[in-house]
DNA sequence: ACCTGAACACCGTTCAAGT
DNA sequence: ACCTGAACACCGTTCAAGT
């Protein structure tokens, strides 16, 4: 066939079907992404001249574009602005587990995702945040949003689950009833309000 | 060669030459590991018939057996143990930032590893939580300080650092001089303590 | 510009064969 | 039990060839 009159594929047709791809089988290679495209590996080339990180970092992209906030709402403190971005991030990479140890394993460069921590910086500035408080308070919002993401897709209540059955966690565990998934969710929630707290101290103090 | 009279390998050699490949190039290929302990590939699978997945549950046991907590020091009350367990955990990973992305990839089942979440649970249930609030702590803690060994080997001040040169972000990171692995720590600690005491106003409420 | 097919250097895993 | 070498089914990436 060579050159097609209309396009194959477009990076947007790619990424929808590599996080498809991604959710329904839990992995992401290549051929197979190609296979499932109809097209053959080296194709994909074409779309992403970064290969497979490209093809990760745009998934990224797709998560990071959808939903996420830039702007605060009317009669919305940073509190409220923080907790709404802390909690979009989190769904979002728990809608799709699969993908959060890719992400995880790769450093961000997507400008989406980008704008969407420059989002919460210029909030917390505005907020009255210093240089120093701000760099703290993004990146203690990070790494719990990030590690409550890998908790969604693989929550401690599982593998705790099976560890010895008279220990205080396998007892504590099958003492509640909650599922894992909301037990995670709740967790974060939890943890979440804790840290909005704390960075609150954090602003009064610069 | 065959069977040699003395065994070339043991678990601990190969795992200690794998954290090491690891550390050194950060990458862990089985071939490339057998390589490195000059035998043949397929020689590993005789001590990890998991393969691959075994080898890098026995790199967390590594890193998990060497200086976890399992018990309260004379004096110590739940938040202080809370506290080194933490910093311990975070530790581990930040000392071999390679790992971190294979290990949060991968279900924990080492024995050393629920071993030292046991002792947090102990730990915790002797204070007073419920059975409810020890998970919600356990979890808290968990996504924490996992995120935070992400962030450990990836900061979010090295990508952010990278954005427009007049965002906020990017401005603020030039205005303070610390170090990426530095300002990690500090985040870290600074996100524990209000962790801590988000945990105390829990066990309260029980 | 966009797709193909072949080629290359890798993986992880299995297994019969040897001591 | 422990190591080897060959084999298998995969990877990701590159590149000349075709339209």
């Amino acid at each position: 066939m060579a050159r097609p009159t209309t396009p194959l594929l477009s990076r947007e047709l790619v990424l929808r079907t590599a996080l498809d791809l991604l959710d329904r089988t839990g992995e992401l290679g290549l051929p197979r992404l190609a296979r499932e495209l109809d097209v053959s590996t080296s194709s994909l080339y074409h779309h992403f001249k970064g290969g497979r990180e490209e093809v990760v970092e745009g998934i990224r992209g797709l998560l990071s574009a959808d939903g996420m906030p830039v702007s605060v709402l009317p009669g919305e403190d940073w509190r409220e602005f923080t907790r709404r971005w802390a909690r979009q991030y989190r769904a979002a990479f728990a809608a799709h587990p699969a993908a959060v140890p890719l992400l995880t394993a790769q450093t961000v460069s997507h400008p989406a995702t980008l704008a969407s921590y420059e989002a919460l910086a210029d909030v917390l500035h505005d907020a009255g945040f210093g240089d120093e408080e701000l760099l703290h308070a993004v990146t203690v919002l990070d790494c719990f949003v990030l590690g409550s993401a890998l908790d969604a897709g693989a929550p401690v209540q599982v593998w705790a689950d099976s560890g010895r059955e008279d220990s205080r966690l396998s007892r504590a565990i099958r003492a509640t009833r909650a599922q894992p998934g909301d037990r995670s969710e709740r967790a974060f929630l939890l943890g979440l309000e804790s840290l909005l707290t704390g960075l609150e101290r954090l602003r009064g103090s610069a």
